[in-house]
DNA sequence: TACTAAACCGACTAATCAATCTATAAATAT
DNA sequence: ATATTTATAGATTGATTAGTCGGTTTAGTA
């Protein structure tokens, strides 16, 4: 990605809480623009329209995303302990950056996102999770369709970041070494 | 909940296609209006405001939800047999309805829809559950806290439904079992 | 210093929105 | 039969919206 000056990324930071908070048409642009303390005017200078903006925002936020989980990959280390790797620098990114995964998560199937914004983010992502893909040593884990395996991982992710979101006493790496063990378990034969 | 009238019904059905597909605030209320084949003055006649509609569409559609799942406990069966029971309710009713499904998945922890509809619903959904959640033996299953596994399960039903949606041909029974054993064999131990 | 282009501003506009209002028609009660 | 309430419609309203436009400032360059 371009380096982004620094008015345009005022706009990203105000819209992705906005959008998370309030959604898309819940938004207004002037309320983004006074909340990133620019002038409307401006902020279409750098978003030529609103669903401009919030692609870029969801290309953003899953650039973001995928940066956390690009150099985890260690080829000597177990499976297991590779997609240990994988799952938890997820919900690491997800508490850490939690409108960005709220928007991630929100946003996703959502219409505003053109079919280009997710082929795009798509091609990316699977480019990174590839490495993760080819460990995928079928005899230490379920025969069962490989997409389904990559949806219940996200799933499983998503499920444990809102359970800490909802109980933050509750977040220590026991729990979350549980969480993983649920899904892990579940996948493993 | 009370019999409703005819073009009440109307109304609720063509908000929730609307709403699933653009967000509250992208449907506006005499796109409703059209879509349910009424004036917008009839829909201010049965819903004093536009979130009024969507807080009594989302009682609706929980309430047709719970329903599906209210006569399947059995004391008899195993603790497992009730589980897979109440997961694989969950799993038919989201395929079944897709849209009442995305609806509640989306809307659930929208700030439209008031702390007090919540309150209504969990409560309501609480007392359902508690059959199912008394037998669960604390010998068969993780010593996980307790909520943990109830978002676990629920996150598995949604992870399963958006599966099948996404891939209508791999729509069957035995994929369905196979991603309660991903559940399952992930709770138990 | 003088010129240019990009960044930036906020008043403005046409369209759209939730909600209201007035007017009938239908149903129900007396 | 008559009175009263309820259901329905659609035109209307004041507020809000995405996006524009003309002008000003800033930064780079010759």
């Amino acid at each position: 990605m371009e380096p982004m000056k620094e008015k345009e990324l005022q706009i990203l930071n105000a819209s992705l809480d906005l959008f998370v908070e309030r959604g898309f048409h819940g938004t207004s642009t002037s309320e983004i623009a006074k909340s990133a303390g620019v002038a409307t005017g401006t902020l279409f200078h750098y978003f030529k329209t609103k669903e401009e903006l919030i692609n870029r925002l969801y290309l953003y936020s899953k650039e973001c995303m995928l940066q956390e989980i690009n150099d985890d990959y260690h080829s000597e280390n177990s499976f297991k302990d590779n997609i240990n790797a994988l799952w938890t620098a997820l919900v690491d990114f997800g508490i850490n950056n939690s409108a960005m995964f709220q928007f991630i998560l929100s946003f996703h199937c959502s219409p505003y996102i053109t079919s280009l914004t997710k082929k795009e983010v798509e091609t990316r992502s699977e480019r990174i999770m590839e490495a993760y893909i080819l460990g995928l040593e079928k005899q230490k884990i379920k025969d069962v369709p490989y997409d389904l395996i990559v949806d219940y991982l996200w799933g499983s992710v998503v499920t444990t970041v809102n359970y800490f979101e909802k109980h933050p006493q509750k977040m220590n790496p026991q729990i979350r070494d549980l969480a993983f063990d649920l899904f892990w378990d579940g996948i493993s034969r």
